[in-house]
DNA sequence: ATATCTTATGACTATAGAGTCATATGACTA
DNA sequence: TAGTCATATGACTCTATAGTCATAAGATAT
């Protein structure tokens, strides 16, 4: 956590260092970022940064615990009553503020993925058990109670499965991402869920499924 | 490439240098790993390295070229006459042999993980250039194929299947690393392999289904 | 034995990093 | 005005890196 000196500063000044250290780990890795590129571009001196925070470790702490928070904001109006929605309609709005979230907030997205990316990292293990395996579980929870609706198949594996959908989840990101430029909300982008959904209900094989939801 | 110097080698120290190689590229990424560990764990001098390899790239590159040799070994017999199978036949194959490749050469796995994890980084758009886009485009091959034999459905998004296929191809392996520490060709694994094709097959929708394949 | 060519060496250079600390600044208080 | 406290500073220490180079050792040929 940033020392208290940190949060005493006045808002524009604070802006300014993590704005510099959300562009330098955008641009760098844990490991390959480097704290005196930061106290440059944001114009403070080395002795201060060294006031606001403990190390390197707790100033990248802070900025993932900001993506975090700003993830969740575009999630939490999907995740208001998960129970009540149909679970193919809770999956189109979760890969849907994914994909907004990704698209509008690309910086952050980088940094995202370069954290996830080296699962055996020691500070990817750290921030991982902070915030507790999330995703899986999550869908996990969605999975069983689809499935006591009636709404999935029996016969499945709902560890593995939302293992899948969860991976599915990254991966509409990152193939949107190669495929467009867009920034914002659009029609593309609910085709691009579309299909995905079509693919996790019905496959690709040829005996059934048309391509219709709900 | 190696220089000359580095292949005139005994066998036996040509090896040691690999080793050491590999074991300081899992253990690190290409940026964080360190040619002064690499020379002390190997048991050669400074001046040594650098009349075997122009520089860290090209070490790095020699290693990864490796892991691609081997890689396609476990490939090729499943390769062979790939349009004679049926298209769920032939996946069910590659999975396999991805998974087989990971259970018996942890190491490189993790070698391969850590380059494709970052694809903004200049080694690996360097690395993925020369062996350009391999992985997709065959499975887009192989789809194509199996449309014209009516083995999948016709209003499916080829690149994007191809895609998810490919990805789907990691996740396997990464999913059955974390459940299980077997470290050889075994029943379990094919358990794995068969529930995630059925996936593949028929999603998870209620409507039809019921596993079998082929 | 001498000359030539290839390989081996590790001290050394130059660069960059994280983190420290004595000192300075400035604002607010008595 | 003098005193106190939070904040700001950047030169400095220590550590580690990649890559170089003059020199040595060894092997092979003449």
């Amino acid at each position: 956590m940033p020392k208290e000196t940190f949060y005493n500063l006045p808002e524009e000044k604070r802006k300014k260092i993590e704005d510099a250290a959300i562009q330098e780990f955008k641009d760098y890795s844990f490991d390959t970022s480097s704290i005196n590129r930061i106290v440059e571009s944001s114009g403070i001196s080395k002795g201060s940064f060294y006031q606001y925070f403990d190390d390197k470790k707790d100033l990248y702490k802070h900025i993932i615990s900001i993506i975090v928070e700003k993830k969740i904001k575009y999630m939490s109006p999907v995740m208001m009553n998960p129970f009540n929605h149909n679970f193919y309609t809770l999956m189109r709005e979760i890969y849907k503020s994914g994909l907004s979230f990704a698209m509008e907030n690309p910086q952050l997205l980088e940094i995202g993925n370069k954290l996830i990316a080296d699962t055996t990292h020691p500070i990817y293990i750290e921030i991982i058990d902070d915030n507790k395996g999330k995703s899986d579980e999550m869908f996990e929870l969605l999975l069983k109670n689809a499935m006591e609706r009636g709404e999935i198949r029996e016969n499945l594996d709902l560890k593995m499965i939302s293992y899948i959908l969860s991976s599915l989840n990254l991966s509409i990101v990152d193939y949107y991402t190669k495929l467009t430029n867009k920034r914002e909300y659009n029609e593309e982008m609910m085709v691009v869920v579309e299909k995905f959904l079509d693919f996790v209900q019905y496959g690709i094989s040829k005996i059934e499924g048309d391509g219709s939801n709900d």
